[in-house]
DNA sequence: GTCTATAGCCAGATAGAC
DNA sequence: GTCTATCTGGCTATAGAC
């Protein structure tokens, strides 16, 4: 069944070379590589993906739109101010504990092409959170919370959910911590980082 | 005068190597490239420091040794608690701002060779803040603060002042906002970000 | 200390058999 | 659709002249 079997070999593709760019970033990745840990050889990549800028692009594109549709869309539901800012964080660091090889792929894109990957952050629908934004700036009128730059706000809470990702390695490292306990640190920031988040809103 | 001459290409050789690396990372960095910014050849650069790992090492101490003497041997002084977390912030920021290619660096690194970046990180001094976190620990002791475990308030304070600069071209493209405004939304949280902090901090 | 020229290797990509 | 073999280019590193 060679449309099955073809289908096979494009996932276990897509697999191997998702692993192998987190890994080694672009440049650093190797073709042969990718095609060992798929169990293939090299010339059956090329003959799946023309090249490996275009193998990266499919790559970069599925992550995008696994974080759009997975959590930012979020942004955008009914839940009032407070209740949205839980469930948001608490959901988005539940997202990277099950999908940390994001964080290291776009890490590794930032530097390489940003002109490119802000076009494919718009191609995959990633776009600013009109709705969040508009509720900051009714509360704030309302005067239920303290006056609040919307893209500050949301600029803290993307910072306080992804950087304990990007950092684990440093971080474990100096603060000599293992493996199990930074996940342990990490999944109490859940209720936490919402809470610092709502409590830095609230008027004294 | 052949040691003045030396000493202005080996430093002409480490600027243009840091800009390099900075911009494509180690793997994709090229002596070429390095070498044509420096003004040399491939071959000077090889008579100066022996192959690529080597130069990079070089530069990777420095940027560390400069974050640890420019910035955090701050969280080890004797300010009071709210003070020093508001002379930090600031001068992290700060910091950052006149040293933008340290983020880019360490990103770079992260991903290629962690053990490798966590001993040079301990041999630049850098380790956790403990001066800091015992005060953390008296204040909570004496009530004056909510329990706070200290590293997710160190973990905090490097996200809210790290982060934004990691996400800037991604953040700048999804809100559609130019250099100069991102940089003053930067400028602005010099004074913010203590102040989230601290209200974090205080009891209600 | 600085250069030109080149060795030697390795990676991405393709040709062509099965 | 999958393989082996190979081309081609580019990159690190060195040899050797000045």
């Amino acid at each position: 069944m060679s449309e099955h079997e073809m289908q096979n070999t494009r996932e276990s593709i897509l697999i191997a070379a998702r692993n192998v760019f987190v890994k080694k970033g672009y440049a650093g990745a190797r073709m042969q590589e990718i095609a060992d840990e798929a169990g293939i050889n090299k010339a059956l990549l090329h003959y799946y993906f023309k090249n490996k800028e275009t193998l990266f692009e499919m790559i970069l594109f599925e992550a995008l739109k696994t974080i759009q549709s997975g959590i930012l869309v979020v942004l955008e539901s009914e839940m009032d101010l407070f209740e949205k800012i839980r469930f948001f964080c608490s959901r988005y660091i539940s997202f990277l504990q099950s999908n940390t090889y994001l964080v290291s792929f776009i890490l590794n894109e930032i530097n390489r092409d940003q002109e490119k990957l802000v076009k494919y952050f718009t191609r995959a629908g990633i776009k600013a959170p009109e709705k969040l934004m508009i509720q900051i700036e009714e509360e704030t009128l309302k005067g239920n919370i303290r006056k609040t730059d919307p893209r500050q706000l949301v600029l803290n809470i993307l910072s306080l959910c992804i950087f304990p990702f990007i950092a684990r390695p440093i971080v474990k490292g100096v603060f000599r911590i293992q493996e199990k306990e930074y996940n342990e640190l990490i999944e109490r920031r859940k209720k936490e980082v919402p809470e610092w988040i709502i409590s830095s809103l609230k008027k004294e």
